[in-house]
DNA sequence: CCCTGATTCGC
DNA sequence: GCGAATCAGG
């Protein structure tokens, strides 16, 4: 796909939109084929920006801090003081299907409550399962002791890294109603 | 958090 | 010149 060119035709339709009080996402939308940035970029550069605005909300900026670090997007890592689940794979509710969870009773039980840990009580190798909402006083982690290389105990990280439909399977096997 | 236009700056 | 990223508001 050749770089967007801004033909005559698609420019007019640009100032016509523009001047019918369209958005500049409608007009990219309308375009097709730029995102809203071009086209305010284009409005820009033509000068017929300020449609009929207050002139108010049009408040100096502060220079913007040289942006360049196109190559630092995600922290790869955190302080291990509180890397809790900030671990890979986020188990969590996503992998499982409320319908799935519901029908998983173990889970919650495997650790005794005595064993289950707090953000703060967690080891490097405690099992960072986590267990309740998120947030409530009684959030806790499984925190038993965690695979070697793994953030959880045995009987989470199969949970956690094993397809829901494979879970499915094994349960069936396994007996399960 | 959704959206808006405005601005900067790497390409 | 282009437009993503970012910013400042609503």
């Amino acid at each position: 796909m050749q770089q967007l060119q801004w033909t005559d035709e698609r420019v007019e339709l640009l100032k016509k939109l523009w001047n019918d009080g369209l958005s500049a996402s409608q007009i990219a939308g309308e375009l097709g084929q730029v995102t809203r940035n071009a086209v305010i970029g284009k409005v820009h550069r033509l000068g017929l920006s300020g449609r009929a605005k207050a002139p108010s909300t049009t408040a100096p900026r502060a220079r913007k801090a040289p942006r360049s670090a196109p190559s630092a997007p995600p922290r790869p890592s955190m302080p291990a003081s509180r890397s809790n689940l900030a671990f890979k794979p986020r188990p969590a509710p996503d992998l499982v299907p409320e319908t799935e969870v519901a029908r998983l009773p173990e889970v919650d039980n495997v650790v005794p409550m005595g064993e289950r840990c707090t953000i703060m009580e967690l080891k490097e190798y405690s099992c960072r399962w986590p267990i309740g909402e998120p947030g409530k006083d009684d959030f806790r982690y499984c925190g038993a002791r965690s695979g070697t290389g793994i953030p959880y105990c045995a009987y989470h990280a199969r949970i956690a890294y094993q397809p829901v439909a494979d879970r499915r399977r094994d349960r069936k096997q396994a007996g399960g109603r």
